[in-house]
DNA sequence: TGTACATCAGTGAACGCGCGTTCACTGATGTAC
DNA sequence: TGTACATCAGTGAACGCGCGTTCACTGATGTAC
């Protein structure tokens, strides 16, 4: 007898005001909680005591805890892919994050993306706390790869026309591989004193600038 | 009036062959739990069962999951930063990971720790799990950064003499964020398939080569 | 080499607590006429 | 514009289970003479 597989959907969608605030408020608690003490600190009850609701209240909208964090990483995988996208796309043809006319001005395109990132996450409640709890459930690590190799493919997309004389399956791997770091990297600003992040921002963006002339 | 503080070293050292049997048993089985179900679903219990022992043995050594988890992350990072610092140091003067006559040669000793980096982690019973843990865990996280910085230091002593056109602290976050990103690429090299191993790691290893000679 | 005793190692069984979760209900909001 | 009813939203209180942990004990190993 298998056990019951564990939904990782939303319940109801609140409609009434009330209910959307109910349902921010856990999202949000449960967010400073994750930063405070860490996913395996994480309770239901906790979340209702800290937010002053009763359980209830808070299944009513989320079947158990993991649908709680799902919700937490879909929205700040969203946000920052939304971002990335946006930047890669750039605001006209040519003027894509990766296009510029100079090394240095490629470069300072790149430091803003990831100095946004960086303030994306560190807007979100528990931000830096989420991904971790994502890569520590099993359960949930298909998100980050989801978003990551999305992300992936739109660079890919963006970069193959670039470098003819590089084998697809090599650009592929690349850029997954850079996306997995510039997560990482990211991690590691939100995390480091504020002192060094403007210098890991700057050395994290030369260190893939530097790959990419690589391809030609 | 505080909780408890709770205490990670290990409690008795085994003496005798069976004790020391069991003290192994307790981590191996852990190792594989991690593995399986990740480290929300690990308990004390649990590794009991699956390990054929009854609590009161476990709790003889331990005393509680977290200093298990703390002795797993100890071995693997110990194993881990000794192949990196032997690779390092080499076996002679002029003979260290990073010294080499060519482009080519030196990035091809790179490629040689980075899969030695990944082979050990997978040897490892639940290795990348434990990995993921120690950054999930908000009070086992000073292991990994005590890790990295520690081997970051050492690689920053390697080079500096090499580049004194370059600013100490510029040398010193780009090697703890070289170190940084490393983890996170053997951790991507261990969960992906293996058709994509061998690609990523020569692949990660020309990043950092090519981030290197920028420092010249 | 055998025996007596001390110490080490592990067992069986259970504890209390807090976790995720639910039941039966009350109060708040929206809507039809 | 007021009233009656339906639906939405949340409460109070408790549930059973499994978690970490411990008590009192038995069996295994080592050691002194």
């Amino acid at each position: 007898m298998q056990p019951e597989p564990i939904r990782l959907d939303t319940k109801l969608q609140p409609t009434q005001a009330r209910a959307q605030d109910t349902y921010e408020i856990v999202l949000a608690t449960a967010g400073e909680m994750l930063r405070d003490m860490g996913f395996e600190q994480l309770t239901t009850n906790g979340i209702c005591q800290r937010a002053g609701l009763t359980p209830p209240a808070l299944y009513r909208y989320f079947p158990n805890k993991y649908a709680i964090l799902r919700e937490l990483g879909d929205r700040l995988m969203d946000a920052q892919d939304k971002a990335v996208l946006a930047w890669l796309d750039g605001d006209g043809p040519g003027q894509g994050g990766l296009d510029g006319p100079t090394r240095e001005a490629r470069l300072a395109k790149s430091v803003a993306i990831q100095r946004e990132v960086v303030a994306i996450t560190r807007a979100f409640p528990g931000g830096a706390a989420i991904g971790r709890a994502l890569r520590a459930v099993p359960m949930l690590q298909s998100l980050r790869f989801t978003s990551r190799d999305m992300v992936a493919e739109r660079f890919y997309e963006a970069i193959r026309a670039r470098y003819p004389g590089t084998a697809e399956t090599r650009l592929r791997v690349a850029m997954r591989l850079m996306v997995e770091l510039s997560y990482a990297a990211s991690e590691m600003v939100v995390e480091e004193p504020d002192r060094d992040a403007e210098t890991l921002n700057h050395e994290v963006c030369l260190l893939f600038a530097l790959y990419f002339e690589s391809f030609r």
